[in-house]
RNA sequence: GCCCGGGUGGUGGAAUGGUAGACACGCAGGACUUAAAAUCCUGUGGCCAGUAAUGGCCGUGCGGGUUCGAGUCCCGCUCCGGGCACCA
């Protein structure tokens, strides 16, 4: 009997499936275990071999954990709002609803196919109303909220009005946009309006001006993905930036709670200082400028307040509110040109920037209150709106970027730090004595730093400041396909929440999902929908992709309850996630979102942890290969110019071959290894018999097989191939659907080929070369059970020493592989477990029984198989994993590599529990040893007993 | 530009600071076969010497350092991949 993947695979799909082998109860005796998975957003091109990775990876974690006898919560679920569909639905007019719905069901059956063992009746879709109902239910938490600094706890909203009641801002210390003064009698003096724009100030999810691009020709806000060099991606439009009043939450109030509980993550250090980076806390001062000739105060952020000396302009972001009012009649028009270029230039762009600085003078001036000289006002775009307070001190002597910017400007430099002291030191070290810095001279920089916040307090100009380079993430896009908010505008514009008992406040039925006129999002087009009685109206923006991701894995603990987002015992049962597995692409927006939430969800009591995810794996993203086919037109006549055409190796051979490519891209890439001639061309079809009608263009000709179209006599054509790695897109031709690969080898094949490939945590090329290897192993594992008759030749025998050997080296390495994520080892460990025991000819019941329970995890419809030809009747994923047994394990016979000087000289047997000093005198002694020291002293002998022997010789 | 990774044979990769290249792919030679496929066996980092057994030297992107010993730790470079706040 042969291996046949495709019977054996549909026989226990079905199996599994008629059982309910994977559905998981909410109360069990069991110690629970909660293994997440990122969930896909399900795009038009399906799923491709690179998704796969991480779900096989966190599937066999499931399988070996649930073996282990935990009740294993993993389910999947998909994150089903976004830009794509709503693309493609300005394109084809396709309702989103309807091409997302499509595309889940193609994800559905793509995932069906390669064994996971989720728990479907937990299945969660953002875009569904019954889920999207509680995703607006915690915007209105937030909403509802303001974080309290000194309790370090989000508190009710109705807590802060009472506060401002009796005290008004007195003693309070909240998360807040600015910094606000006023008393009880003030508050209470306030109109309605004023009193919704103040705690604006205060709230979690408020409202405030941020910039969006907007592109006039699309008439539409474009995502930043969407402009490529500063016009839109497509069409090529000029696009600009565009302020527009949009929710944001205050994800900054959590800063210091998201960094400092870090630390206490399972996650990969890279990850760990990734977000801290992210969140980016610095400590400096925040300061006042007088402003010459004017009442207001320049409020800037510096970590070095000891460099004030040294200021010797300002600068501020052209979006700065001071700006209009800071700019003298003389400078108007420049200025003016200069916010226009701005407007042009997205943030990236403007931070990456670095070569050419770009400003432009306000005429204005601040006074250095140290020593009252004046100091001119600038406007720069390297300096950003949100970060800080959009403002700052300029200390060319001191900081790179202003030492550039003061170079081209011709403005003047003061060295204030004496940095002889410290060789080698960068510019930014706070290292250095102070000089030219009155009071703090002959300081080091520390202290100087220390004296001078000090000495800004007294004078009441500023203050100690924690600053956090991490901003409040916006919460409103100008599109369709997204939650609404569950938002109320009354007369005066007053921001009201939708009762609770209306939610889910469903999206309206559109047909047309462009933006309406100027910035206005494309519910504004459902006119019924928008406008209430009495003059009110609804919120017409969305929530962005991260809302519904932001608390996903809650719900799937009680996916269909519709009184609560999850019930207290689901939470209190499953908690958290116990291992997360996804890409690091997500490492800032999605995981830093998602702990902001949660926290949140942990202060107001809806949770019981202070931290979503325990443990987090990244997996690797699996590129493609570009393999690119040039053929080359090498002019005889002389001249050495070349044209050529460039193909994927994907390509559709009926779309039509173009790019012509860089001479010097070429000429990069060694020398062509075949002409193309007509029989060149025949031959490279008989190697891609695909391209049999292909037709080749290049510059100056077209080719196709038979026909040789405006190609000069006398003229030959190269080609060669070569490759390129990168990512996995439609556009490259380089998607592999796993459904092929299933289709050939079977989903065990695949899966296990999938892990072999590499480690998880790496990025790697997909390339099929190497499966053949997997499914040579998968038949040899078959081939200990069956002999080429197809007779079962499964043993009752005893086993001897050796296979027990065998058995168990194998239990511990995938046992301990397998806690480490080391997937790709296990299944060499399961390769030398069965190239062994088919050296010995071993098909013992009492070795394939528990070898097959050990595959389990990794090859599911195979173990589950073999299992049962050994006769159990149960399924091999409820069985026990299998438990190594040190006694088989002993080694009575240690090789150990004698080195001289490090360097390894021989390699001798010993037998094992030889002392330090037998091993020495053994090993001096050695033929091949004496040859080396002979003449010579011998300094050091190091002895690892078990391990080596080193001798240091001169 | 900034942040985070990575670089080991022809290829994917293995290696608690302790035998570099496990396990595979590919390739070469052989067996079986009319033949091919499949399967099996043997070899396979490079260079040098030797008929051979074998022996020697070099070798983990580049340059330095720490150590008895470095792919692994430290410093400086370089190339590649990912992210940079409205793709998800």
């Amino acid at each position: 009997m042969e291996y046949n993947p495709r019977s054996i695979e549909k026989k226990w799909k079905k199996w599994w499936d008629d059982r309910q082998v994977y559905k998981v109860d909410n109360k069990s005796t069991k110690p629970k275990y909660y293994v997440l998975d990122m969930f896909p957003y399900p795009s038009g091109s399906g799923l491709h071999v690179g998704h796969p990775l991480g779900y096989i990876a966190s599937d066999i974690y499931s399988r070996y954990k649930r073996m282990q006898g935990f009740n294993v919560l993993h389910p999947m679920g998909y994150d089903a709002f976004g830009l794509p569909a709503e693309q493609y639905a300005i394109q084809t007019g396709i309702h989103p609803a309807k091409s997302t719905a499509d595309n889940i069901s193609r994800y559905r059956a793509q995932l069906d196919n390669l064994g996971f063992s989720y728990d479907w009746s937990r299945e969660v879709r953002t875009c569904d109303p019954s889920y999207y109902k509680w995703t607006q239910w915690i915007f209105l938490q937030l909403f509802g909220h303001w974080y309290d600094t000194a309790a370090g706890s989000s508190k009710p909203i109705q807590q802060l009005i009472f506060h401002f009641e009796h005290s008004g801002t007195a003693g309070l210390r909240a998360a807040c946009s600015e910094s606000l003064d006023f008393g009880a009698e003030d508050w209470k003096a306030m109109s309605s309006k004023a009193k919704s724009d103040v705690l604006m100030n205060y709230r979690l999810a408020y409202r405030k001006m941020t910039y969006v691009w907007w592109c006039e020709e699309l008439g539409t806000v474009l995502a930043n993905d969407e402009v490529k060099d500063g016009v839109s991606e497509r069409g090529g439009y000029p696009v600009e930036r565009k302020p527009m009043l949009q929710w944001s939450l205050r994800i900054t109030a959590y800063a210091e709670r998201l960094l400092n509980e870090l630390q206490e993550l399972n996650f990969s250090e890279a990850m760990k200082k990734t977000q801290s980076n992210w969140i980016g806390k610095s400590v400096g001062a925040q300061l006042f400028f007088d402003l010459d000739g004017h009442s207001d105060k320049l409020e800037i952020f510096t970590t070095r307040p000891d460099t004030i000396f040294g200021a010797t302009f300002m600068v501020l972001a052209p979006e700065h509110e001071l700006v209009s009012k800071l700019t003298t009649p003389a400078q108007k028009a420049a200025i003016e040109k200069y916010l226009a270029y701005v407007t042009t230039r997205s943030e990236r762009d403007r931070m990456a920037e670095t070569k050419e600085v770009s400003g432009e003078f306000t005429g204005s001036y601040a006074v250095n209150p140290f020593n009252q000289q004046k100091i001119p006002v600038w406007i720069a775009e390297y300096v950003l709106k949100d970060y800080g307070t959009g403002a700052i001190m300029a200390v060319p002597a001191d900081d790179e970027r202003d030492m550039r910017f003061a170079d081209k400007f011709g403005l003047p430099v003061v060295h204030i730090i004496d940095k002889s002291m410290y060789p080698g030191a960068t510019i930014e070290e706070k290292v250095g004595k102070m000089i030219n810095s009155d009071f703090l001279d002959g300081m080091e920089v520390p202290d100087a730093i220390d004296l001078m916040i000090r000495r800004i307090e007294d004078m009441g100009i500023g203050f100690r400041k924690v600053n956090y380079k991490l901003r409040d993430a916006i919460y409103s896009r100008q599109r369709y396909w997204g939650e609404p908010f569950p938002i109320v505008y009354d007369k005066e514009g007053v921001a009201h929440p939708v009762k609770e008992q209306e939610l889910p406040l469903e999206l309206p039925e559109l047909e047309d999902f462009k933006p309406v006129a100027g910035t206005k999002s494309p519910l504004a087009r459902a006119e019924n929908w928008v406008n209430l009685p009495e003059g009110w109206h609804r919120e017409t923006d969305t929530m962005p992709g991260f809302a519904g991701s932001s608390w996903y894995f809650l719900r799937y603990m009680d996916a269909d309850n519709d009184r609560e987002f999850a019930s207290k015992e689901a939470l209190d049962y499953w908690r958290d996630v116990d291992l997360y597995v996804g890409g690091t692409e997500h490492a800032v927006g999605h995981l830093m979102y998602s702990r902001f939430w949660h926290k949140f969800l942990f202060d107001i009591g809806k949770v019981p942890t202070p931290e979503p995810y325990k443990r987090l794996i990244n997996q690797g993203m699996i590129q493609g290969v570009i393999e690119n086919i040039f053929l080359l037109k090498e002019k005889v006549d002389g001249e050495s110019k070349f044209v050529c055409a460039r193909i994927a190796k994907k390509m559709n051979p009926q779309e039509v071959v173009r790019i012509p490519v860089l001479v010097d891209y070429v000429a990069n890439y060694g020398s062509p290894d075949s002409y193309l001639n007509q029989a060149g061309l025949e031959q490279f079809i008989k190697w891609r018999p695909e391209f049999e009608n292909a037709l080749f263009e290049s510059e100056s000709g077209c080719w196709q097989k038979g026909l040789q179209k405006n190609s000069q006599p006398g003229t030959e054509f190269k080609f060669y191939t070569l490759s390129e790695v990168g990512k996995m897109s439609k556009s490259k031709y380089n998607v592999i659907n796993p459904d092929d690969v299933v289709e050939k080898y079977g989903a065990d094949c695949f899966r296990l080929y999938e892990m072999f490939l590499g480690p998880i945590e790496q990025a790697k090329p997909w390339d099929t070369k190497g499966i053949d290897g997997v499914a040579k192993f998968l038949r040899k594992l078959w081939n200990l059970f069956y002999d080429e008759n197809g007779k079962l030749i499964v043993s009752e025998q005893a086993p001897d020493k050796e296979e027990l050997k065998i058995l168990h080296t194998a239990i511990r390495k995938v046992t301990e592989d397998v806690e480490r994520f080391s997937f790709n080892t296990c299944v060499s460990a399961f390769m030398i477990c069965v190239n062994d025991l088919r050296s010995k000819n071993c098909s013992k019941k009492a070795i394939l029984e528990p070898l097959t329970k050990l595959l389990a995890p990794f090859a599911p419809h195979l173990a589950e198989e073999l299992w049962h030809l050994l006769g159990n009747e149960t399924s091999v994923c409820l069985a026990d994993f299998p438990v190594q047994n040190d006694a088989y394990l002993v080694q009575d016979v240690i090789a150990y590599p004698v080195s001289i000087n490090g360097k390894k000289r021989d390699l001798v047997e010993l037998p094992a529990g030889m002392d330090a000093a037998q091993l020495e005198e053994l090993v001096l002694n050695l033929p091949s040893v004496k040859k080396w020291i002979e003449g010579k002293q011998v300094q050091k002998v190091i002895v690892v007993p078990g391990r080596l022997v080193n001798l240091v010789v001169v």
